[in-house]
DNA sequence: GTTGACCTTAAACTTAACGTTAAGGTTATA
DNA sequence: TATAACCTTAACGTTAAGTTTAAGGTCAAC
């Protein structure tokens, strides 16, 4: 597989996944006789992995280091750790989300609480002062 | 207050309180006669609500969009909208963490369920293959 | 009355995560 | 055989969210 048909299977762009090449996040690709990149199917999956990693909240970097490129020299205890320290650093976002989601949610209770009888603005201003978020008068 | 004693108190660096300033999310801060930045005690929760809202996935730009200057134009609908989405994001990254996590334990339990007979770097190669995480080899 | 901690501005610098462009080689197809 | 649709590299551009720097003015203390 060349890279625009990877890029077509995992919907990133072919100059993304040069870059991914390039900052090490893969390791040397198999080309084939006139230059193209040729990618194994599997690349699919690791690709898919990579941005799923990502909008978990991982960044290029973390992950280019998670990734051994040596199998061989691959070291069982470290990449456990790793991967443990993972889980829990999992954890943490998922926490940190359920506090921003229940904030979130609090103050859509606190806008759609609002008096029949009290205007917009007046509403507004009672659903922000209540959080905090007036701004300083002109 | 000054911007130094703001910044104590929100944890925030004073060249960062004078930056969210530059880019129109605080607006018109009082000045002292010398030129010195004023600020009220709320200054303090404004800032930590949009640290919050950071940490929740908006970005400064839509803080800006989404906090207007002028509370009496306040639009209801397009905010409780944008706060919908936002809960609706954060749902989606939730899904996808514990779709991650769920995977990573499997990776670990693949690990650990390492046969005592099978080396560290046939046993990696096993569960990395197992999760499509091969590398192309050298 | 000067030292040090604080404040001011504008502008340049940084980092992450890409994207774009230029200049060219390759492959499929009509 | 030509032409579109691929691919290559290298280098420069972009956006977000700041930080740093340079060149000063102000304030509290000793």
């Amino acid at each position: 597989m060349n890279i625009g048909e990877l890029a077509k299977r995992t919907g990133l762009t072919p100059s993304r996944i040069r870059f991914y090449e390039r900052i090490g996040l893969l390791t040397q690709v198999e080309r084939l006789p006139n230059g193209y990149r040729s990618y194994p199917p599997e690349a699919v999956t690791a690709l898919g992995l990579i941005a799923t990693a990502q909008a978990a909240g991982f960044s290029l970097d973390e992950l280019r280091t998670l990734l051994p490129s040596d199998l061989a020299e691959w070291d069982h205890a470290p990449l456990v750790e790793a991967l443990h320290q993972k889980v829990q650093d999992i954890e943490n976002i998922q926490e940190k989300l359920a506090e921003s989601k229940a904030q979130l949610l609090e103050v859509l209770g606190e806008i759609e609480a609002k008096p029949e009888d009290m205007d917009c603005a007046t509403n507004a201003r009672r659903v922000l002062a209540r959080f905090g978020l007036m701004r300083t008068k002109e």
